[in-house]
DNA sequence: TCTCTGTTGCC
DNA sequence: GCAACAGAG
């Protein structure tokens, strides 16, 4: 009679307080059995471009690894639903009980939901716990129980709540023998580059983060050209670092300070998201569904030439290719091509937000929603000036040398220096077939001021 | 975690 | 001619 421990975005072993339950439950009965389940849904895995593909697979793989290949890995899909794939894993291992981290997102939500009333029937109890925050979502509340939304005072109370200390896995039991199903998940895909993931690897990057660039975060981390930011997006999205074990490191320090309010960000977006569900997809300020937004063929090429980054604008097209090329992309060339595609194409944020989550390998559900709403000016934290970001200044200033452009964009490699960020100022910049900006942003933030004008509301 | 414009002061 | 700065949206 094993215990089950579903893995979820939680792909590790240590600071895993489900996992730990799961254990400590599995002692109990006797046995110290546990059998480690992972489920995939084929259908959508399929459907992931190649590096998300690949980072998963490896994810898995290195889970795997540490398990002695104990792993049971079930598929789903069309044919097989989520609840029924787990209920036959746990019936298989004997299970009456069934651990996992508890999800707080709209499609964690239906999943363990799903999964829940599946294992109901065959008699079989789903136990969840903890969270994939330090703070879980709902925890934060102003003092008249409403949440907040407002970062600031998000922080200075989510810090107040605090967390508790990392906890070392469990001792004293066994994996249980994995059970045959459909095997490992079969990336379709050729892997563009060689892609590292996994728990380890994700602790040599926190480690390589505290040595390198930690102290000078504050200084740094806009810096596209650099490397100065933590590159733990992918393991904080896959759990396979939890937040605690890095906040339970963290000094008061300049740039450990800026750092600890970038983790703080990521929790804040998840208490949004989970007081608002419907906002993973739709607008939370919703007088922003009423503005006017481009639509048709001529909007459609534009958002291509997004995608694909040949807008004429350097700093817009490096971070869409390093997106394409790399399946990450340095944060604030985020906030520039994301303001671009709202305030210069005028688009609408979803439309971008699908992009980032089919290519991002770190796609977080509640971040990329909330970090698109943030850029629109439709989300929270809303500022009394409406925020345009300057491609062309925005490159000047986070790549000051040129460099990050031109590592992605080949076409402009012959321009030396700064230059490189308005190469239609040069004879010869547009010569090797980089593209001429395809919009006039000067005139194209005039018209997203006129069309926030439309939808203000106006006081009598 | 914004940008633009106009002013001031310096050379 | 320009950098630095304040004020405004």
């Amino acid at each position: 009679m094993a215990r089950v421990f579903w893995f979820r975005r939680d792909l590790r072993l240590q600071d895993n307080i489900a996992l730990n339950t799961a254990i400590h439950g599995a002692k109990q009965d006797g046995d110290a059995q546990v059998c480690g389940l992972y489920v995939v849904n084929t259908d959508d895995f399929h459907a992931l471009s190649g590096i998300r593909q690949w980072s998963l697979y490896e994810s898995l793989d290195s889970l795997g690894a540490s398990m002695d290949r104990k792993l049971t890995i079930q598929h789903y899909g069309k044919t097989l639903g989520i609840g029924e794939a787990v209920a036959k894993v746990a019936s298989a291992a004997g299970a009456k009980t069934v651990h996992a981290t508890r999800a707080f997102d709209p499609a964690g939500i239906a999943e363990q939901n799903a999964v829940g009333l599946a294992l109901k029937e065959i008699g079989v109890f789903l136990q969840l716990d903890d969270s994939y925050y330090a703070v879980a979502p709902g925890t934060v509340q102003k003092p008249d129980g409403t949440p907040y939304r407002v970062y600031t005072p998000f922080f200075n109370n989510w810090f107040k709540a605090g967390w508790s200390a990392p906890v070392a896995l469990a001792e004293g039991f066994e994996w249980f023998e994995p059970i045959q199903c459909h095997g490992k998940p079969d990336p379709s895909k050729a892997a563009p580059f060689k892609v590292k993931a996994g728990e380890a690897f994700a602790l040599r990057t926190w480690k390589r983060f505290q040595d390198r660039a930690l102290f000078n975060y504050d200084e740094l981390r806009n810096r596209a050209d650099l490397s100065g930011t933590s590159h733990l997006s992918h393991a904080l999205a896959f759990g396979e670092i939890h937040p605690r074990t890095i906040l339970a490191e963290l000094a008061d320090s300049a740039g450990h300070n800026v750092y600890r309010k970038e983790i703080a960000w990521r929790e804040f977006y998840a208490d949004v998201l989970w007081h608002n569900q419907h906002t993973a997809h739709d607008y939370y300020e919703p007088r922003f569904k009423r503005m006017r937004y481009d639509t048709g063929s001529e909007a459609e090429a534009k958002l291509s030439s997004w995608q694909q980054g040949k807008t004429g604008f350097p700093m817009v097209d490096a971070g869409m290719r390093q997106l394409l090329t790399t399946g990450w992309m340095h944060n604030r060339v985020r906030m520039i091509v994301a303001s671009f595609l709202v305030k210069d194409l005028h688009l609408e944020w979803q439309q971008g937000a699908a992009w980032f989550e089919a290519n991002l390998s770190d796609f977080d559900p509640a971040s990329n929603a909330h970090g698109w709403q943030w850029t629109a000016g439709c989300g929270t934290d809303a500022s009394p000036y409406y925020r345009v970001f300057n491609p062309v200044m925005q490159g000047y200033k986070f790549d000051p040398d040129g460099n990050y452009v031109r590592n992605y964009i080949p076409e402009l490699s012959h321009i030396e220096g700064k230059a490189v960020h308005e190469p239609w100022l040069l004879v010869d910049g547009l010569a090797k077939g980089y593209p001429a900006p395809i919009v006039d942003h000067s005139k194209e933030r005039e018209e997203s001021l006129r069309r926030l004008e439309e939808i203000k509301v106006h006081k009598a």
